[in-house]
DNA sequence: TACAGTTTAGACTCTCAGTACAGGCCCAGG
DNA sequence: CCTGGGCCTGTACTGAGAGTCTAAACTGTA
């Protein structure tokens, strides 16, 4: 069911939650729309459903990235290469991500989710860096991280519009250069 | 009837487009439904009337930032504190704008004034910090120029949320100095 | 007064989320 | 082979709310 249920995040990712009929799901999907609501509460349930997921990916990306060896400077460039990596795989339940922004934010739970899997380990990892000299100290480490995290979104996001494609490892390094001299010693 | 509509903005960036309804735009604004539709073409018309105003709005605060004197380095952190002025002026309607920012971004006129008033003067104002020697050359300035507005657009709504209500002085400063030292020569 | 444009109340249509429910399918226990 | 109880699904329904329509009221102008 939870991998039937992905396919509907491009429906998502092109008209937003609103435009998207659960009809449109279920036949997306090929599930019924009476198994649908047997499933998931509502059509909200199955968007924040896809929500989890890809910060469930973004954790876990993150993570991975952390525990590469090197500078707190070097893991931060890894994670940002990471954030990049699971925007490309998942480019269409991101885009939903972004679409739906806001509804994500209100959520308490998306919220805590997106707090655990990036803001909290990136100002970790910026105290850190201060601690090994390879970064800057910064007074606000969640408020940087948080700022990192806009930075990458937007521009991931941005670079796989249709209007401006262009492949993610391009726009990697300029971010990922731009991010790092932000927080560099 | 403009200004009238401004109260609208409340309504949108608490409940969003979807949750509210068309009968309580017409109660918060006075103006009854008839009249509205008199006017508007629908709801979203009056969410974009209002994303039209908010970015009019940081049109002229990225242009007068950017007329100060000056190298290119001291008029891009103008450019950021003023971008975060405009949030501090229009709370309700910035965070409607973050609130539905996929329909947002879905409509050609939205992102045209979008790039208009923030990626393209940004992202000259780096071209020109490049010649001037006060910023580092990027390969992709636009590209930069958005990351520079997810940074700041995403630390500074969320410094309005009411769970992190903080001042956005305390914001700016730390916000400003990422910015900078990311595009620094 | 007459006329034109603006504003409004109220009743209407139509789409769609979500519900209700009855039947169908499958499988374990007898 | 039956049978009972889960899980799944087709179909019909309810209710909310967007947007439409129309006729009347109001406003300013000549």
């Amino acid at each position: 069911m939870r991998e039937k249920v992905l396919v509907a995040a491009e429906l998502f990712a092109e008209f937003g939650l609103d435009a998207t009929k659960m009809e449109d799901v279920a036949a997306a999907t090929g599930v019924p729309k009476a198994t649908l609501y047997y499933y998931f509460e509502g059509k909200e349930d199955i968007l924040a459903f896809l929500f989890v997921h890809v910060l469930d990916q973004l954790g876990r990306a993150v993570g991975g990235a952390l525990r590469t060896g090197g500078t707190a400077a070097e893991r931060l460039r890894a994670v940002v290469c990471a954030h990049l990596g699971v925007i490309e795989s998942f480019p269409a339940a991101s885009r939903a991500l972004q679409f739906d922004l806001g509804r994500a934010a209100r959520s308490p739970m998306i919220a805590a989710r997106t707090e655990a899997a990036f803001v909290e380990p990136v100002g970790a990892l910026l105290v850190e860096g201060a601690r090994d000299g390879s970064l800057r100290p910064v007074a606000h480490p969640r408020l940087v991280a948080t700022a990192i995290l806009g930075a990458v979104t937007t521009t991931g996001l941005n670079a796989l519009t249709p209007a401006a494609k262009r492949p993610l490892e391009r726009v990697a390094d300029d971010l990922a250069t731009f991010v790092l001299s932000g927080v560099a010693a």
